[in-house]
DNA sequence: ATCATAAACCTGTAATTACAGGTTTATGGC
DNA sequence: GCCATAAACCTGTAATTACAGGTTTATGAT
């Protein structure tokens, strides 16, 4: 227990009754006089307390008129929502989200999750009920891998902010390529991620490469995959193709791989991607590194693990967090300038795929 | 003249006498005794104004030794130093220039601008000079259009590091793509733009596009033309040619939009670049747009006012500042931070010279 | 010279009193 | 019913007094 001091115990106890709600945003508190009587101190002393609550940005004093609890109380430990659409799918999510944690501790807060809603009734719900909670602002990973992945995110961000709730996307935008939705998105770079696997692959010796992707790939793909052309075409690479299927299909594994394939190298659009098409590449006889280099994006947890440990662009998760948690504070504090992209580099991590 | 409140004026007088620098950082102040007798009035009112300077964070009171001036005094008007190396060469950066002018009045700074040091010691000399004046931080537009550039950029701000003073990177980075500087960078999102230039081309029937930039071209040049290769080649384009030229050059003008060029449309990779090409073009007979398209980037103040008004793509110049000052101020409060990318989205603005 | 102690000094808390001045509301005239 | 006015109410400023308790420094013993 703290030194029983007067002012504080009053200060204190008007803070938790604010906090919790007793006196309600905009509600008048009793009057200095009336304080005295119920505390049994003199006037300076709970004008201390309230000069006090007034420095916390919890109260408003209106000479003449009397003691206001402000509309919005500055919460001393922000909530931050994260709302994962794909979870399970793209595995680097889980490690994004643990150092949106991690920040969020770092900033002295929290983080409380929630499934993706099924519908926008359900998401204008859920957006209600966390602005009703007093949270700071929702990081939202938008649905991919899904035709009506588009409208299906700009529902949910529209309930998101007719909560009035601010929002950062995290990973990807919620609006296809080039569109560009109204929030600010954290991710990967992935046009210099691209290029420096291109490069590499060049590097490599690489001259007839092959980048892959799974049908409805999402946006960040086509940038993963411009970047990769650049590096890999300005560095003595000649020939780039793209590849759209499924890599536990057979023919597809063939027609990109196979021996009749004649290509250096394939770059997948994620280590997922890559790890599927070295087991099914391994299955038919075919060998990385000897028959053809592979790379991959993500640097997810079995990227290492695999038969041929695979290179890949390691995604800076830590700073993706915090600056997720950054950006959606700054964004609070300003909600009306334009959206950001805020872009973190990753780093190349060369393993046995690429390596002869 | 405000309202004769002795503790406010007391308020005041310490304030300035604090940030002035007539009380030094770490000093002890006056005792609370000495202050009445040399203001004539009771401790109560002292106390009120040294609880003031304290919830400002101007001074730090101990109990049982007295009130000292606080270490690293919260500037109220922050000022800003903006350092453009190319002025006149790039003329985006003029409005961008008086964008962060603003943005920085808007958060109750000042900016105050420098020529660009002629070397490394003048570099230090110069940083180690806005240290000293308790500077924010530093709004950096590296060098482009010279040989030695990186070499020079890397030097700059090294010398801006060693002072220890925060920098943000304006339009580009200093190291040369794929690199990345350690510094935070805020720029157009160079790929967007492009994207939508080479949308738009292929909407408007293009097929067979020369992308120019003249020589030394800076690396947002290879983020533009990456960007208008996916946009072009994605939409219906079919051939996307990267040509290195000065428009002056006639020879380079002839093989980039002569008759036996056999070109649709051409993309500048900056609006000067396009004035000069379209001043050529005209000279030597050809027409926009009725022989060819041509398109830059920026929007400079004259895209307009040109023979055929340009099609390009605007800066969000005010979006640019804005977010200058703002990543600046937070760089200052999280230094440790890795370095982050923050990009703006161009708008298309369509004019006569892709009008049929 | 060193160390323990006490004095001097300084801030922390609190009650009391007094008056100024802004805000709200009730009152009363129209 | 409307409006001006005054009363009631409330906060703003300020001086005075008193004592508690932490910090620094000077003093004096060892």
């Amino acid at each position: 227990m703290a030194k029983a001091v007067k002012h504080r115990a009053i200060f204190t106890a008007l803070q938790t009754a604010i906090v919790s709600g007793h006196h309600q945003p905009g509600g008048r508190l009793p009057s200095e006089e009336a304080l005295c009587r119920r505390w049994h101190v003199s006037r300076p002393t709970v004008r201390r307390a309230l000069r006090d609550l007034q420095h916390a940005r919890l109260v408003d004093i209106r000479a003449g008129s009397g003691c206001y609890v402000c509309d919005q109380v500055p919460t001393r430990h922000p909530t931050f929502a994260l709302l994962v659409a794909s979870l399970g799918t793209t595995e680097i999510l889980d490690p994004i989200g643990a150092e949106i944690n991690r920040a969020a501790h770092a900033a002295g807060g929290t983080v409380s999750s929630a499934p993706l809603p099924a519908d926008g009734a359900a998401a204008g719900e859920l957006a209600r009920e966390w602005a009703r909670r007093g949270t700071c602002g929702v990081i939202f990973a938008p649905l991919e891998h899904a035709a009506d992945r588009e409208c299906r995110n700009l529902e949910l961000t529209a309930a998101l902010r007719a909560a009035g709730l601010a929002v950062v996307l995290v990973d990807r935008d919620a609006a296809e390529f080039p569109s560009r939705s109204a929030f600010d998105v954290v991710a990967l770079d992935n046009f210099h991620a691209g290029y420096l696997l291109g490069r590499h692959l060049a590097d490599c010796g690489a001259r007839r490469v092959v980048f892959t992707a799974k049908p409805e790939y999402p946006p960040s793909t086509d940038l993963r995959l411009a970047g990769a052309r650049a590096g890999l075409l300005g560095n003595g690479g000649r020939q780039l193709a793209f590849k759209v299927g499924d890599p536990r299909d057979p023919a597809f594994t063939v027609s990109v791989c196979g021996v009749r394939a004649n290509c250096d190298a394939v770059i997948c659009s994620n280590d997922l991607t890559a790890a599927q098409l070295l087991q099914a590449a391994t299955n038919s006889g075919r060998q990385v590194p000897r028959d053809f280099l592979l790379v991959g994006f993500d640097d997810v947890s079995y990227a290492s693990l695999l038969s041929t440990p695979l290179t890949t662009i390691h995604q800076p998760c830590a700073a993706i967090g915090s600056a997720c948690i950054q950006t959606l504070l700054e964004r609070r504090q300003h909600p009306d300038t334009p959206p950001r992209t805020i872009l973190l580099t990753g780093e190349l991590i060369i393993r046995a795929s690429t390596t002869r």
